[in-house]
DNA sequence: GATGAATGAGACTTCATTCAT
DNA sequence: GATGAATGAAGTCTCATTCAT
């Protein structure tokens, strides 16, 4: 009475629809490969699923890819554990620490996927207007910005701190790590923190590199 | 009797060889729309010049890319005109100002073509291993750290700051502008830098956003 | 407790087996939109009724389009309304009249589904070989052809009159009104009947074109 | 200095264009078994010849459909050999005679290709816009009408002898012996003409069945 | 028997590369 | 060397048919 269900989901995760099925072999192939030269067939063979479902349930190769990269960054992000976002909770050190720690993982994992898009408006629109957005993963940024407001609120950062402009530093800097290990073809390989890297980060942001400020 | 020349070297630009032309044409595209989509036909278009030309002066598309990326960086970092290089001139809130506004105009024209090259290691890697090395736009992070480490011993920035941090967030700040106008799908648009952004980002990385420090 | 009904079946006309509500919904399809183009599926949901259905009750989709095509025929000939088959009633100009207004009216709806099964032999050789012929929509030639030969031996036409040929005439030119307005990509414009193209094709019938006959 | 030839333009009839020849395996497709299913590996293996190089010379598939109609017809019409256009040459009947035999011919040769492009009015819109157009095979009937008018002012035809109407009955006939024999589904088999089929018509076309005229 | 998703062959088209001229 | 058409693999998508439920 209710239609066959696809072999793979037959001997295997049973519970899933296929179209779940299909946004996640997308989303693993993501994370394994990024979006570039991600074919159909690919997504299928992953899916282990013939070639043609994909138009079962999508409008076609734009819509899956758009819901998978959607799928992949919230996946990522949960991953990635709790974000320190309860100000005046451990020293504000360690929080901003976490916080780069969480950036290079985060974007490590979802840059190579955005970047086989560009050139795919599509793609990128469509994934924009998803509803539940993910922000292209400026979530985390946005985090961060509050976390620093509500830091600098209980006295623990300086009155006149500016929360926009050092998240903006401390994410862009993430990205000043990774993007170099993502154009350098090294792309399979696993991105290499730099020793001192975050801590650095955290020191300079914490203290500026301006000459001593005379109270 | 030399050999014939390509049409479109023969009325025009009549020095250049048909290598550079190529690399030229290759130059041009990219900077109107970077690299996704590339084909090796509109590259022959744009330099018009017949198809199989290219494989006469490269080895293939790749190398073509390779080079035309090389040449592109160059090129853009050419047009953004001199660096403050010279520690102890101007304000440093200038120079940094400079540095920054650089780095925008540099990210945002070269992230294109690097970003549609993601999931091509060979073009990546010949890249990285052409001589003359760009090293992939960061040769602007490279004078900003230098200049910094001039600055600090000139004393005009504190004994203990650390350029290469400091390097890495401003330029980093730069792509977390960058990053989202590409990703945005609508590559097409000029990027908007919002009103105090720069001023900001400089005034953040100076000062730090730590509490007042004691002397 | 008989076996469960299609769903279609259940909400509306219920006491059709679905191999008729099947066939009448390909007779919608075809009265619509021809037979080109036409797919398994959209019948399927033209019918209310799941895609596969339609393999429990016909062989494949070649025996339902040719008993669609049987119906659409049919129907289309039902709704021309009586035919003027009875000699002596009526002017024969009257009668003919009356011929040629069906013949362009039954061609118009039955050409596009004869036209978009050409170079499919199974669904026409099947529609050849079902009971109940229809004859392609010939039914009306033979009945023009009797009546004519009734006519003749009413005296209403000359004794010579050849009710075959001229038959194929009356119903050859509404062919030739039609097939161009089919192939001339508007099919989905209504026919226009040029004005006087009925009363002349009649006059020209009738008394033809050669000179005066010398008695 | 110029390109390479195709393959099979080398060994065989070398002084084609592959444009020309390509048209030119596609109306032999035409000729041999209609439009319908004809597929572009179907037309590129006619002209063996490989898939993608249609896409070099036409926009598509139905640029190269449409300009392969057009030849198709213009060929067909070629065939037929000579029209009797002079008006009071030979008799009036062996004249009729000729235009219903090239009538039978050139129909049952085009119809099969005008059928299969039914539902694909891009196809049949391009090739109503071709330059030179062949009016769809309609040429015949204007040759018909122009001739019958001219024999009527020679006074061979009844002073009131309607030529549009005579034209269109006498082409009409043709069609009902050629869409029965297309539908049949033995479309593969030569058309047979009944023995008199000729002779009947154009007899009757002349004198009318009407009642014997009084004069 | 009904369901409707799964299947997979095959359609059209693009594009890096080759190669006769 | 230059030319640009030819090549053919590969990509996206459609659709008649099958089949577990």
């Amino acid at each position: 009475m209710s239609p066959r269900k696809a072999a793979a989901l037959r001997d295997g995760e049973g519970d899933q629809s296929l179209r779940e099925h299909l946004v996640a072999a997308a989303v693993r192939l993501m994370a394994r490969r990024g979006t570039a030269g991600l074919t159909v067939r690919d997504i299928a063979r992953e899916a282990r699923v013939a070639d043609g479902v994909l138009y079962n349930h999508f409008e076609g190769k734009e819509e899956l890819l758009a819901l998978a990269l959607h799928a992949h960054v919230r996946s990522v992000e949960r991953g990635l554990g709790e974000r320190p976002t309860r100000a005046g909770s451990g020293t504000v050190e360690d929080n901003l620490r976490a916080y780069v720690t969480q950036g290079l993982a985060l974007h490590a994992a979802i840059l190579p996927s955005f970047a086989g898009l560009v050139g795919r408006p599509e793609v990128l629109l469509r994934f924009a207007n998803l509803p539940n957005p993910t922000a292209g993963g400026r979530g985390l940024r946005a985090d961060l910005a509050a976390y620093l407001r509500a830091e600098r609120d209980l006295g623990r950062l300086a009155p006149e701190a500016d929360a926009e402009a050092a998240a903006t530093m401390i994410i862009g800097a993430c990205h000043e790590l990774v993007l170099p290990h993502l154009f350098g073809g090294g792309a399979a390989t696993a991105l290499e923190v730099p020793p001192g890297f975050v801590e650095d980060l955290v020191t300079t942001v914490l203290n500026g590199i301006g000459p001593a400020r005379t109270p």
